[in-house]
Order: C-alpha cells, then sequence, then structure tokens
DNA sequence: GCACATTTGACAATTAAATTGTCAATAGTA
DNA sequence: TACTATTGACAATTTAATTGTCAAATGTGC
C-alpha cells in the first residue's frame, strides 16, 4: 500500500473505512432491531419528506420490491405510516411517525457521539477540505459509473 | 444533509461512494469472473506475500471457511498455487501464481485509470490532506470498535 | 515419546440482503 | 374508453457470508 499514489489510497481508505464502520454501525442498529436498509429508510424520510416506494427505490438505487418490503415491515413496527399521495391515488405516501422520528433521532445522537470520537483531533479546516474532495469525487463518481436509472425491463 | 456537521457530511459521503465506487468495481471484477471476495484476497497476496488461509482470514476480518471456499476456487482457476509451509505442515502457504499477478495487476490498470478520471481536477495538496485524514479516522475507528480477533468459540 | 488440546480443511446448513420474475389491480394517458 | 405503465404482493433465486461439525493432523506440556 505504502507504493500506491496517494489517490488510491483515498479510494482504499474509504472501502477500508467503510466496513469497519459497517461493523460498527450494525451493532448498534441490531441494539435497535433495525437493519442498514431500515435505517437508510429512516434517513431517506427524515427531512420532513413523505415518499412513495418507488421514489424512495430510486433514491437508494435498490430494488423497488426490496424497498417495498423494509418498508412494510417498518409500516408494521408503527417507525412509519402510509398517507393518501396526491399523485398516485394507488401507491401512498410513506413518511415517519412520531415514534419513528424519535427512533431516527436517537440513532443519530450515537452516531454524532461516534463520529465526534473519530474526529477529536482533527482539525476543523481539514475536514471541511476532505469533505469537499470526497464530495467532487462523489459526484463525478455519478457522472461517470452510474446509470441511476432501474428500467425494470 | 445541508445541516449536518462536516464530520458527519465526510461519514456520510464515505458510505455513499463506497457503495457507488463497488457498483463500478463488481462490473469491473465480474467481467474477468471476480468476487469483491477474491479481489480482496488476490490484493492481501500481492506483495509477494505468501500466507496460509487462516492467516488471510484473520487480515480480512473475515470467517476462515469463507476464505477457504474463496481460495480453493482461485487455485482451480490457477490464479493461486499452494506451497509447503515451514511453520504449519498441514496448512500450506498460499501464493500468487504467474497468471494471478498479470489478472490482479490487470485489475489494478482498470483501477488506475478509473482513479485517474475521479481524481482528474483535483489538486494534489487536497488529496493529500483528505488521504492523512482518512488515514487518522481509519485508525481512530480500528481502536474504536474493533476487536479485530475472530476467537471461533 | 505420549497424551491431549488446538488448528486446519472440508463439508453442510443457515442467515441476511438483495435481485429477478410474475401477476393482478389500478392508475395515468392517448 | 381502450391501452400501456406502475404498483404492491408474493415467490424463487442469488450471493456473500456465518455458524456448526468432524476427522485428520499438528503443536505442546510433560
Amino acid at each position: 500500500m505504502a507504493s500506491e499514489s496517494p489517490q488510491y489510497q483515498v479510494v482504499w481508505l474509504v472501502r477500508r473505512l467503510f466496513r469497519s464502520m459497517a461493523q460498527v454501525a450494525d451493532s448498534y442498529l441490531a441494539a435497535h432491531g433495525l437493519s442498514a436498509a431500515d435505517r437508510a429508510v429512516l434517513e431517506f424520510l427524515y427531512p420532513e419528506e413523505a415518499l412513495s416506494v418507488p421514489e424512495i427505490a430510486s433514491r437508494y438505487q435498490v430494488s423497488r420490491q426490496h424497498v417495498q418490503v423494509t418498508v412494510n415491515a417498518l409500516l408494521d413496527d408503527g417507525f412509519l405510516e402510509a398517507r393518501p399521495n396526491p399523485r398516485h391515488k394507488r401507491s401512498p405516501l410513506i413518511a415517519l411517525t412520531y415514534v419513528g422520528r424519535e427512533l431516527f433521532k436517537k440513532i443519530r445522537t450515537i452516531e454524532s457521539d461516534y463520529v465526534d470520537a473519530l474526529f477529536v483531533d482533527i482539525p476543523a479546516d481539514d475536514v471541511e477540505s476532505t469533505r469537499q474532495t470526497l464530495e467532487a469525487i462523489y459526484f463525478h463518481n455519478l457522472n461517470q459509473g452510474d446509470t441511476h436509472e432501474t428500467p425494470e425491463t
């Protein structure tokens, strides 16, 4: 790894960081009875948005059917509710319930503490420049490899 | 997302970047008949190292049995070879064959081109500072959440 | 050198996340 | 109104990985 370009090392670090952060995330999510997919759905709905299942699926880049199963389970648990959808009468808008919103807040608190510990000795300037760099790469990646479509045909 | 701390945004970006990079990686790996797990094993052995299966497993943070299956398949494909292990007579050292090494070089070339495109307009200074920041976070994470052990009991 | 606990490879069963396929009902649209 | 597309439900499949088990081989303490 020492002989690699710094660019490649950044990519390598993103991979390793994701893996080890995911392990941590899985443990605190499991403690609340949630999976990573559950968390992702809650996150999409957290900014007071109400989205239909197909809309969530296209944002999460995951199959409509998978999101449907996840959402149904969260509806059963009372973390989500279905509201009438003015645009599609069959496909309701899915939104967080009060309980669901409180749950996600709690998750976010846990995560904030964890993230604060990770960044404890990193200067704010470095964090900001890292954020900008990763953001630029992320948008590059979107424009390159991704189709961002799920044609289902 | 706009209301989040830059620290949290970095974590968020790592997650999203990993996902979208993994999609790209899966496609070019699949084109060479490899999985992400195959690639990881090749990567561990690429620096002329020869490791036993349990050694690879403990580095890859994955179960011994899973690595065994992956390694066996790569042995069958001729990308890996088993060499006598001076330290454990039953458990051979696994190493890349010439073909396996060439395959991984090819993978790395594809990845380099892809990475170069991602970073095309990012100044070298920013890349380096991003690398350092992510590295620091990565080591924090290791010291926090990880047990780095697979006791199997 | 011998008894014994441990490691290893092989194999099987299971789990979890996700995809793909299919279908009937419904919705939007020409 | 007829027709195509979308949606939710359900089933089957795929893939990556874990866990469990076992016999053989290994290393270790005495």
